[in-house]
DNA sequence: GGACGCATGTAATAGGTTACATGATTAC
DNA sequence: GTAATCATGTAACCTATTACATGCGTCC
């Protein structure tokens, strides 16, 4: 009864806005779309298949030409009752894992200029989400409280929030990655034998 | 050659830094402590043996009387070679997955009531580790910049950013939520039969 | 002719968590 | 006595990614 994972909730959270087939779910599922869950199809139709088993969900067959047949999937009410419990259960927090961040740990082996390279670019990799998300946001920031669209706009929120501070975050370690190749650069002029202080 | 696990790259790093135990490794990366990547010692003991097969690290058998006797691994000359080269190699983006943020989809779905208790409860969670993290600072704010702990630093102003943020959109998300459920309160006070306007 | 979208699945592998397993010393 | 720290491992399980597999229609 209990036994549903985290991407079954997802796809439950889905299918309570509207019946939709497996394909559907992993186009909204996949990584540029992202609210903060991502899976591919190997892992949506097994799942939905488990959540079928266990009545949370039951399909419509439908047949098509030229296209290949579907299967709509929709939310049972044992499916939404799951769902809605799972809303208010304990939370338990999850581990954390960047891969920039682990390597910015080890960023005193790398030449200055390395890294200064690769925190550019991330920077810009997360301007450019931020961008991306500030699109969707005047289509979203009207939705009233209590809505579906409201519950869209406020997983929006968290990514603007989100992109922005890690880009603000990679621009101050630009900073002072340029500050100490400057500093540096200075110190070799000073060093130099031909070099008359003045 | 390039086999190597990001977790193998997590712990290289560690021993970059100096030479230990897995027991040590295992401290290092447990979840309270947490630079932005954990693992448990058992995930922990097969990759430092695996990294020793491939001559990135190596070890030397100290026994103890009163203790265990234990296992100190250093990094080798090809250990540090490969860490160094990953630093700079292209860094592809991971999914993100936030079981809170996929609950806050489905919020529409909740009492209003039980939304706001879980917002709450979350935001205490950030700011609890966020001045966690704030009392770090001043022992690190001065670290001078290309030293590992200048790195650390680097991590640390990270997870300053990352829970100010993700507490302030907790926040954000509260205080809708306390508009919403007022707005709600007063219309079904307007609506009580016994009532008359003023 | 080839790539892309629709539509569904399975299989193999990698990565991560939880549980099993042992055993001495020290601190409360 | 009982829990915690030191110290090392293995096994079972769950989750997630990548690759394998099929097939028609449309657009370039």
């Amino acid at each position: 009864m209990i036994d549903v994972s985290i991407l079954g909730y997802a796809l439950l959270g889905l299918l309570a806005r509207g019946a939709m087939t497996g394909y559907d779910l992993a186009q909204r599922m996949r990584v540029p779309v992202r609210y903060f869950w991502q899976a591919g199809h190997s892992q949506i139709y097994p799942e939905l298949a488990r959540l079928e088993s266990r009545g949370m969900v039951s399909f419509e067959h439908v047949p098509q030409r030229s296209r290949p047949d579907k299967k709509v999937y929709s939310l049972t009410e044992s499916g939404r009752d799951a769902l809605t419990s799972w809303l208010s259960s304990p939370l338990q927090d999850s581990p954390t894992r960047d891969e920039l961040v682990l390597r910015v740990y080890s960023m005193w082996l790398m030449a200055p200029t390395e890294a200064l390279r690769l925190m550019r670019d991330q920077e810009q990799r997360h301007r450019d989400r931020l961008q991306e998300y500030e699109a969707y946001e005047p289509r979203l920031r009207n939705a009233p409280f209590g809505t579906p669209e409201f519950a869209v706009y406020a997983t929006l929120r968290r990514g603007l929030g989100y992109e922005r501070e890690y880009a603000d975050w990679c621009a101050w370690l630009v900073r002072e990655l340029e500050r100490g190749i400057s500093a540096m650069e200075t110190i070799s002029v000073n060093e130099r034998p031909d070099h008359v202080p003045a």
